[in-house]
DNA sequence: GCCGTTTTCGGCCCGACTGTTTTCAGTCG
């Protein structure tokens, strides 16, 4: 299979995507519309290649059908999707642009392009100037006038913005809106909730005795640009910075229903939705209601469950689903009430720090902050991994650097009685998957984290060997960040993942989730295919400054989203499995 | 296009909001 290797699970999710939206300008029927976008989403979400499966495996994937999983198949063989070609030569590639304009959907986008031309924004704004629009059925001068707002605003918006920017304003925001007399309960919602590595715009639900009044300080805060809306149950704002933050009031007794809804993720809701009709019930944002004969809910009738997410889970016949898991990945199975299951790791389980730099390399810190650091946490275990002679920018450590280095991190020792410290290297894996020291050297540390940083542009089949070498080295731990990318940033190596989880499992080599919110590399379906594989996951957060502890919350969210169980995680282990997990690596 | 302890054909989640209209289409989350 000659285009196998290099086509990721990304691609072909993408194709399914761009389907999914060509299809929808065309006026496909939107059931179809919705299936290519649910294939999308099973791809993405998958433990191995899809690329390298069989169409008649494909199709027992809940989401793929005999159609998408040929197309896959056409997809591993030949490159490409000859439905994808045929629909892009039909529908101008700008028009896509277009439908991502707030307010105009396929119907709007499908009018616009075959009665007056529209093809792009570009020719968009001059049929908007000649006033050509108000041509167009149900087009009038408010639409036209909203139009022109949110094309302004597309030109100007960030995007997504990263969970570690996105998460510090939510809980700024809560504080300072839950300070607000006759504010009740107050969380934030949405993606952000879910743990995703990006966030489109801040959900914020609450439930107050005067909703005006917490409308009125939310509208008015001193950070607001623009105001989009401003109502008694719904406000949205676009602050200085660029980002668009929503705020919803609800009934106390109804917010559990509500927080669960707007938590989403949509696909999450919908299947929820779906299991209520299966059991003779209804669920919206208001609770979740007995249906009558008719299947139809009568008016004023009192919800079964509502005031809290646990309530309408149970109903359900559900545990509660943790939001990181809510994205119709088979989470509705996990947590049913019949089936056993594992805890996933939560933070209060980290109990080692596995990954860190000193002032010897490129962090901020002496040896014995770090260690004082990582105790004051609670942790038992603290390996100190400088990095390697490769990174001379990062001012790493030749032999005799790294030779004495070694000799003051066990000197440390004596001062923290209590913690079990390890001299480490953060190792450099160089371009063909040797190792940036020898092996006499590399024997006398107590911990080795191997970690690409340079050449990070590979071919997928060269980053694929590259990385199964240093896995199956005798005297690497862990493989630090395995791809390198950075979340909006750069895309980094892609090798074949099912590869590296299958060799690390076979020479029991630990894969690192990198915490730093600008890695989170492994990414969330990496944990969960390796979790799959049973894989050992450390969840690390390469610390170089006091600060850069606390990015654990987002490699734990990751984690979560992955379905990682406590008995995976290296870091979770206790100080005594820990080092015996350490020597029995080295045997 | 997917799916099935009511179905292999005929369904497919739900409500709010908006602007355009006099009853609702389109869009969004």
């Amino acid at each position: 299979m000659p285009f196998a290797e290099r086509r990721t699970n990304a691609e072909v999710a993408a194709c399914f995507e761009e389907l999914a939206v060509l299809a929808e300008i065309l006026g496909a029927n939107v059931f179809k519309v919705n299936a290519f976008r649910r294939a999308a989403r099973a791809v993405e979400g998958l433990a191995i290649e899809a690329c390298t499966m069989e169409p008649a495996a494909l199709k027992e994937i809940d989401g793929l059908g005999a159609s998408t999983a040929a197309k896959i198949h056409e997809f591993s063989t030949t490159g490409t999707m000859s439905e994808l070609e045929e629909l892009r030569s039909q529908v101008p590639a700008g028009l896509k642009e277009v439908l991502a304009i707030q307010g105009i959907g396929p119907k709007t986008a499908r009018a616009m392009w075959t009665e007056l031309g529209v093809v792009d924004l570009a020719t968009l704004k001059t049929a908007m100037d000649a006033g050509k629009l108000a041509t167009l059925p149900r087009m009038g001068d408010k639409s036209i006038a909203k139009m022109k707002e949110a094309i302004a605003f597309a030109e100007t918006a960030r995007g997504r913005i990263r969970i570690g920017e996105a998460l510090p304003l939510a809980d700024a925001l809560v504080l300072e809106l839950g300070k607000i007399a006759g504010v009740e309960r107050i969380a934030f919602a949405g993606s952000l909730r879910r743990g995703r590595e990006t966030i489109g715009d801040l959900d914020i639900l609450a439930s107050a005795r005067d909703p005006k009044q917490l409308m009125d300080v939310f509208c008015g805060r001193p950070d607001v640009a623009r105001v989009l809306g401003h109502g008694e149950t719904k406000s949205s704002v676009l602050t200085k910075s660029g980002v668009q933050i929503d705020l919803r009031v609800v009934p106390l007794d109804r917010f559990g229903a509500a927080l669960m809804y707007f938590t989403g993720s949509k696909d999450h809701n919908i299947r929820m939705r779906e299991r209520a009709i299966s059991q003779g019930m209804r669920l919206n944002e208001y609770g979740l209601f007995r249906a009558g004969a008719d299947g139809e809910v009568p008016a004023s009738t009192a919800p079964l469950a509502a005031a809290s997410e646990e309530d309408v889970y149970a109903a359900l016949g559900l545990d509660w689903v943790p939001p990181t898991a809510r994205e119709d990945r088979g989470e509705m199975e996990r947590f049913a009430r019949v089936s056993p299951r594992t805890r996933v790791v939560e933070a209060s389980d980290i109990r080692a720090e596995l990954h860190c730099h000193t002032r010897a390399s490129d962090g901020a810190l002496t040896i014995e902050q770090i260690v004082a650091e990582a105790e004051r946490r609670g942790f038992h275990t603290i390996a100190i991994t400088d990095h390697s002679k490769s990174q001379f920018q990062a001012n790493g450590l030749d032999e005799v650097r790294l030779r004495a280095h070694i000799k003051a991190i066990h000197a440390a020792r004596e001062q923290f009685p209590k913690m079990q410290i390890w001299a480490g290297s953060e190792v450099d894996i160089l371009t063909e998957g040797s190792l940036d020291y020898a092996d006499d050297i590399l024997a006398e540390l107590d911990w080795v984290v191997a970690s690409p940083h340079a050449a990070l542009k590979q071919e997928p089949r060269i980053a694929t060997d590259r990385l199964l070498k240093a896995i199956r080295h005798p005297l690497v731990h862990v493989i630090g960040h395995p791809t390198g990318r950075l979340v909006h940033g750069r895309p980094g190596l892609e090798p074949a993942m099912a590869e590296i989880y299958a060799a690390a499992r076979e020479h029991n080599t630990a894969l690192e989730l990198n915490s730093h919110h600008m890695r989170l590399d492994l990414r969330d379906v990496h944990v969960r295919a390796a979790m799959e594989a049973g894989c050992m996951v450390a969840i690390d957060c390469d610390v170089h400054a006091i600060e850069d502890f606390d990015e654990l919350r987002y490699g734990i969210l990751t984690a979560q989203r992955g379905l990682l169980p406590v008995a995976q995680c290296l870091n979770a282990l206790d100080a005594k499995a820990l080092d015996a997990w350490r020597r029995k690596k080295r045997c």
